[in-house]
DNA sequence: AACGGAACCTGAAAGC
DNA sequence: TGCTTTCAGGTTCCGT
């Protein structure tokens, strides 16, 4: 469950697999495959991949299908709410939730997702999604300029606007959670007010939320998806009433676009 | 084009 | 203890 850095893990998962060679069985259950009944994945047994690529919080993987004179076959892959992808051998039973997997000889890519939130699209040209997409917050960078614009047409808080994957693809709620507190900007401040020099503030501040959440996730031993288990590494998501940890006021929570909103009210600047 | 809200799903945690 | 309610990292569709 993915926001940026998680989904930019499950790129490289995916990728250290399927380089191997191609792809000698795939199957998916159920509702999770459109347009298709189950099973549908059945076109990308044979297929090698040549590229795997992220954009926000989507993934693209490009395959050359041997059949069909090597015509290429795209796979668009998201994760919703609590998809999570995981190398396995290809002996190994099913994981818990596992809802597609696709093995490569030996190695086998789970994917599992209890709340089947998560979509898979099987394509020849771009989806719609993914071509509204903004420009990546990682791999595009943050910049100060072009967002200060986009958010400038906007008339909701700034909060509801980062989540928006047209603005800026891979903000998630604890990104712009952590974005804003680091940037000291209240979040029910609305778009369009926002100066260049507070842009410019906060487009810091989500930067060093992701490289921050995405070192954590490296770090760990094994591939742990950040926030289950063990302790929460984020500055204020989740710590909703406890003392901020940078001016010891309570933090508050509130609810702005129908999403859980943690905030401090006593050094978060409302603009 | 932008907005506000319901809908899609299930499981874990909190509340009573 | 057991039943009920609330909440969760996301997107999409629909009527304004």
């Amino acid at each position: 469950m993915p926001e940026l850095p998680e989904v930019e893990l499950a790129r490289r998962t995916l990728a250290r697999v399927l380089e191997r060679g191609r792809i000698t069985a795939a199957r998916s259950d159920d509702r999770l495959v459109s347009p298709g009944a189950p099973g549908s994945l059945e076109p990308l047994v044979g297929a090698r991949a040549v590229a795997v690529e992220r954009r926000g919080k989507q993934l693209r993987i490009a395959l050359a299908a041997p059949s069909a004179g090597g015509a290429s076959l795209l796979v668009f892959a998201h994760l919703g709410m609590t998809g999570e992808w995981h190398e396995a051998k290809t002996s190994a039973p099913p994981l818990r939730h596992e809802k597609v997997r696709v093995d490569v000889g030996a190695r086998s890519l789970r994917y599992t997702d209890p709340r089947r939130l998560g979509r898979f699209v099987v394509a020849k040209e771009d989806t719609k999604a993914w071509r509204a997409l903004g420009p990546d917050a990682l791999a595009d960078g943050v910049d100060a300029k072009a967002l200060h614009a986009k958010l400038a047409k906007r008339r909701r808080t700034v909060k509801e606007a980062l989540l928006d994957q047209k603005i800026l693809a891979g903000i998630g709620n604890i990104l712009a959670i952590e974005g804003l507190w680091r940037a000291k900007l209240d979040p029910r401040s609305r778009a369009d007010r926002l100066t260049l020099a507070d842009v410019r503030a906060l487009a810091k501040g989500l930067r060093d939320a992701i490289a921050f959440q995405l070192r954590q996730l490296e770090k760990a031993t094994e591939p742990k998806y950040v926030n289950m288990g063990g302790e929460n590494p984020f500055r204020i998501y989740g710590r909703a009433g406890k003392p901020c940890p940078r001016c010891k006021h309570t933090l508050a929570k509130i609810v702005l676009g129908g999403r859980g909103t943690t905030f401090c009210p006593s050094c978060q600047r409302r603009i």
